[in-house]
DNA sequence: CGTGGCGTTGACCGGGATCAAGTAGAGTGG
DNA sequence: CCACTCTACTTGATCCCGGTCAACGCCACG
């Protein structure tokens, strides 16, 4: 790996808020920072995992790949946000990948000092728990999503998933720079088809382009995609 | 909710295995247990959700709907694990279903209980962490497989499933009754598909059948099938 | 000026969903 | 014991969504 890089963070502590403050020494002490270049491959699936990172500034995608050339864009991570945490548990391979949208800095990690303080750390084990109890719902519901909801649904969710996680500039456009291939990759479908979908959001009025921003002009019908009408 | 029955089991403690004993007086002093008839639903998605789920015996299969008459299931539950556990930091609302295959029991732990002992017993919130990582890497490489692998190599990858899961009879037979149209659900396709593509298995000599009853006669290719060749 | 990458669009096609219809039990009531 | 429903299994025919392929335009960049 890269080396690391030092930044003054003495009062963040990763996920947990309300972590209990002494902590913050200890985790200082075996946390690496690492700054990403945009595009830059963090982790890759199939190699071997020895800890845990967090988003410190910047996005990353987190994905699994399918054959040569495709993949399913499984989550984005903005700042504050734990990634790679899979490994717990598991067999010391990553089984997924991990992507820097924007240039920013990771922070890593190990996972015998995670794991440690997760066994003494209540409070945070029980935030994780619950980070991970809504992880496993939008993960169903995505599941459901890719099963049974055509492609037009899927890129109004992923949309409406964006604006929520990322929010709006001020001009009311989604607030992520995102390739159409990674809206895409996010959506389950292929870039063409996105592409297309995209363009009847437009005519049918509930997309708005600028470049390559989009905004939601209508999110009533939009979110109605979103449902099964049954 | 139906009336509670009353089972011995004062030494058997759910999920986590090395709980600590001091516990199981409370444990039981919380829980109930019902009794459960085959395809018996025990809670619906959209209905609010008070509290958690153990199979005591039989099993369970979590699922979620779309539209009026399709579903996706997620997994199945068998003997000491827990299910509905995603009502964790919820809104209150269960965004799953589950219903009874087999007759059987199962215990109930109002969410309140749960989440205290959660924050008190860490070796149980320990173990239930590792079991959510483990459960998000299994929806995480399923999301994938609906969105890239082909029906085939789904209903490949869940009899495999089924397999590993629930084991063989002394035929060699995947021991669990499970419906076609539940088969399909579970690998997320239609009944005739899945019908057409077992057929083509057998064909092939990678399953044999008895009854509804299948055995995998070649794990080898039947494997291959669930890789993405590239 | 070429050249390579990406956006854009049309044409095609195939996997799998849908529709429909026939068959085989398993009750159930007469 | 037989007719009769009801549900699950089986199979063929058809259709269409969306993936694939290919071509072209556009712009940046060497």
């Amino acid at each position: 790996m890269k080396k690391a890089v030092v930044i003054d963070d003495a009062e963040s502590c990763f996920l947990c808020k309300n972590c209990i403050k002494e902590w913050i020494p200890a985790i200082l002490a075996h946390k690496k920072n690492y700054k990403v270049k945009k595009g830059e491959l963090i982790f890759k699936e199939g190699s071997p995992a020895n800890g845990i990172f967090f988003v410190h500034t910047g996005i990353v995608k987190v994905h699994k790949r399918w054959g040569a050339d495709k993949e399913l864009i499984l989550r984005f991570a903005k700042e504050g946000v734990i990634f790679g945490h899979r490994v717990l548990g598991g067999n010391g391979i990553y089984a997924i990948s991990a992507t820097a949208l924007q240039p920013g800095i990771v922070s890593y990690v190990d996972t015998a000092f995670f794991e440690a303080t997760l066994k003494v750390n209540t409070d945070f084990a029980y935030n994780l728990l619950m980070f991970f109890a809504e992880e496993l719902r939008v993960s169903e519901r995505k599941m459901r999503n890719l099963a049974h909801m055509p492609v037009k649904g899927r890129v109004a969710e992923a949309l409406i998933m964006l604006k929520d996680q990322f929010g709006l500039t001020k001009d009311g456009f989604i607030d992520i720079e995102l390739s159409r291939q990674d809206l895409a990759s996010f959506s389950g479908a292929t870039y063409e088809t996105v592409f297309r979908v995209i363009n009847e959001l437009i005519q049918e009025g509930l997309l708005t382009l600028s470049g390559k921003s989009i905004a939601i002009s209508n999110y009533d019908k939009l979110l109605k995609l979103t449902e099964d009408i049954a």
